[in-house]
DNA sequence: TTTAATTTTGCAACTCAATTGCAATGAGGC
DNA sequence: GCCTCATTGCAATTGAGTTGCAAAATTAAA
């Protein structure tokens, strides 16, 4: 029952961002919303579902998710865009918070609750956003690093 | 006489770090020296010595000077490596600052002088580096764009 | 000094993410 | 129905970066 549900919450959140809820976007912002952490285009094509689409509609998807503001995209260190859905947040555009990326299994995950740090920029400069990513081994891949060398 | 001073510093630094002076580490490490900001490898690309070398080359170089820690590496928004040396700061590597990069001229500068945010990871993972980014429009940029609606 | 081992470079081919141009299809408005 | 505009698919391309392998160059060893 949780799919159903994921699948209502695309559909308003597309709603609110005037983008009609077509198949390809129901389907892609309602996995989006389930896996609940970012994912990249690579992530997403695993699924069978997604794989019904065309590669290149997979991708001006997720832009156009991004540039209605109902996803946030972060890169991590291997350059790699990666998108995440919060279920419908009125307050506006998620995203504002640091993100952490396992550099051995490549798992991203958004490090909540914490605001991204003031910084100073040279005057005249204009900031549109920051991104701030922290990298290293995530719990997972540590203890199974330390069971193979036991 | 800046150009053989660069060369020399150069010199040092690869001395410094184990690595033969070879004519591509010179010519690339004065060149990031001279630079003074992260520059990409495409940035690199443009000038007539560094073409006279292999493009797989400059990868490489740029690598290896990476793994010494005698130069630095971020990614801009675009997911490039760009890279930065700074003048023989003999207290070991540097680049744990934020960077700014220019989403018009997709220039990146140093932001010098501010530190890295700490910040609160789960328990049991081991953060290796982190990765602060600004991005906005430059100054000139700013000014360019103002000047063409007037 | 001649030879052997190691590093460093160049070249060709390849991977992988992402984009572009263009044609085909679909949904609404009149 | 017919027209328009948005959406999708397909083929080809771009651009960053890597890999495997052979040729040079440098260092060490005999």
């Amino acid at each position: 029952m949780g799919e159903s549900r994921h699948a209502k919450t695309a559909r308003e959140l597309l709603r609110s961002a005037a983008l009609r809820p077509s198949p390809v976007r129901l389907t892609i912002l309602s996995c989006l919303l389930k896996m609940g952490r970012p994912v990249s285009h690579s992530d997403l094509w695993k699924r069978k579902r997604i794989r019904s689409f065309n590669r290149v509609t997979v991708y001006r998807t997720l832009r156009a998710l991004k540039r209605r503001a109902i996803v946030h995209a972060v890169q991590g260190t291997d350059g790699v865009w990666r998108y995440c859905a919060h279920a419908a947040d009125p307050a506006g555009c998620p995203g504002d918070h640091p993100h952490f990326v396992c550099s051995k299994c490549r798992r991203m995950i958004c490090l909540l609750g914490q605001t991204m740090p003031f910084v100073e920029v040279p005057e005249g400069t204009a900031v549109e956003a920051k991104q701030f990513v922290v990298y290293g081994t995530c719990p997972d891949c540590r203890k199974a690093l330390q069971d193979r060398r036991q």
